[in-house]
RNA sequence: GGCGCCGUAGCCAAGUGGUAAGGCAGGAGUCUGCAAAACUCUGAUUCGGCGGUUCGAAUCCGCCCGGCGCCUCCA
């Protein structure tokens, strides 16, 4: 399989560093709102791509993490006057329930960051000891200067990042940092805030930090892909890299990171922030998971599209198409051979995940196959193929 | 301003040098008591614009126009 790695800004084949077990970690939500269809698409494909590594014969350990301490949560715990706990809780199940009839198969491990304090303060206290960390008033910051590559992955120069961040008075509240890109890898209790003891006091972990400790503690040192919006390439995953690798003090990191490019709305990104959202949920009121993964799948995860309202409505007849072929009886005269369609489908989902074309792929073979079997062809092996493929592709009505 | 992506029929979109796939919508037809469904047929002398390279360009190069994303809330 060939994967387009961000670090490298190509496509390269990718293979699990021990040849049978891919370590797999994706950026998970922040439990304070409902899935919307930016999530979906960064879920479905990530399930994608673990089924497919699964069909090639690899273990795959999946993990995704839950940031369910944070300031959003926090805040809109305070907007809607429900402790900040209950509604992680609330939000995390649906999400779950959201993911799970879209048929994505759920990560092996689920871990949240109010449950991995003890490794998070770890980290950071070795951080602090090699002196890429340093404490001012109960807070810990990561030193950026300490890190020559920062700003590799999002292609930035220190210099421009730091000459925009002053520019726009990056976090003017906190004039107890070193460097204006320098971020918070520990942050001292607030009045009313709940808190974790820690060696410099109360506090809870940054979101960075929680990411690089959730992925260690459950992959080890290296891992094979590192999963996420594109949203999260800066500073995200960028910081992620700076205090992973210089607590485990091992290149790279993460040896591919995948990103999968956002859903537009409206003419702009669908985002909680901007409330353009449309849920999954309520999609799935009016339409099959199997159309709307189709409808999702049948854009390049590196694309990013406009979420059309009749999107999901147009692939419920390629949904049904699918469905009905995978029952057909077919007949006993000659059977019906799919080996090009095997290869072409099983080819493009091998070229960086390429579902639009393996959609394609699907309908042209699911339409030989109702042909053939109207025809008295026999078309069982066929029908296996399909369901494979389908199965490859996460649906739900093939199996 | 920096970095990255994109502009092909009404919409989505394949196509990285050899003369424009496919899907949806639309139109016509078959079937049907009517309708729906299904099936068949049907659309770009042309790929944002202007130059250049070439025997040949949607594809390569340059410039321009337009759109989008990220740049410490975000999948």
């Amino acid at each position: 399989m060939r994967l387009y790695n961000s670090l490298t800004q190509r496509k390269e084949v990718f293979a699990p560093l021990d040849g049978e077990t891919v370590r797999m970690y994706v950026c998970g939500i922040t439990p304070y709102d409902t899935t919307h269809m930016g999530h979906a698409m960064t879920y479905v494909t990530f399930d994608v791509i673990n089924r497919y590594c699964q069909f090639l014969g690899w273990r795959v350990k999946y993990v995704q993490n839950v940031t369910d301490i944070d300031d959003d949560i926090l805040r809109k715990a305070r907007e809607v006057g429900e402790p900040w706990d209950r509604l992680g809780d609330r939000c995390i199940l649906q999400f779950q329930e959201d993911l799970n009839a879209l048929n994505v198969l759920p990560p092996a491990v689920y871990p949240r960051a109010t449950e991995e304090i003890p490794t998070i303060i770890e980290m950071v206290a070795t951080l602090v000891e090699r002196g890429m960390a340093y404490v001012r008033d109960g807070n810990v910051y990561f030193r950026v200067a300490s890190d020559p590559d920062y700003g590799h992955l999002c292609r930035c120069d220190a210099e421009t990042m730091i000459a925009l961040s002053a520019e726009r008075g990056a976090d003017p509240n906190d004039p107890r940092k070193e460097n204006p890109l320098d971020f918070i890898l520990w942050q001292a209790q607030q009045p009313n805030e709940p808190a974790w003891p820690s060696p410099w006091g109360p506090g809870r972990p940054g979101w960075h930090i929680e990411c690089s400790a959730m992925a260690y503690r459950y992959l080890g040192p290296q891992i094979d892909i590192h999963g996420g919006g594109g949203d999260l390439i800066y500073p995200h995953h960028e910081s992620e890299i700076a205090q992973a690798e210089g607590f485990t003090q091992q290149t790279p990191f993460a040896r591919f990171w995948v990103h999968v490019a956002m859903v537009r709305y409206q003419g702009e990104k669908m985002s909680k922030s901007l409330g353009n959202l449309v849920l999954v949920r309520d999609v799935l009121r009016d339409h099959t998971a199997d159309a709307l993964r189709l409808y999702l799948l049948s854009h390049h995860y590196r694309d990013s599209f406009e979420y059309e309202d009749d999107g999901p409505a147009r692939f419920e007849p390629l949904a049904e198409l699918l469905r009905r072929a995978t029952r057909l009886p077919g007949g006993s005269g000659p059977a019906l051979s799919v080996a090009d369609e095997h290869h072409a489908f099983f080819t493009a989902i091998a070229d960086d995940i390429d579902t639009p074309a393996a959609i394609s792929v699907l309908r042209d073979l699911a339409t030989r196959i109702v042909a053939a079997a109207e025809a008295g062809q026999d078309v069982s092996e066929a029908r296996e193929m399909l369901r494979q493929a389908a199965g490859v592709l996460g649906l739900q009505g093939t199996r």
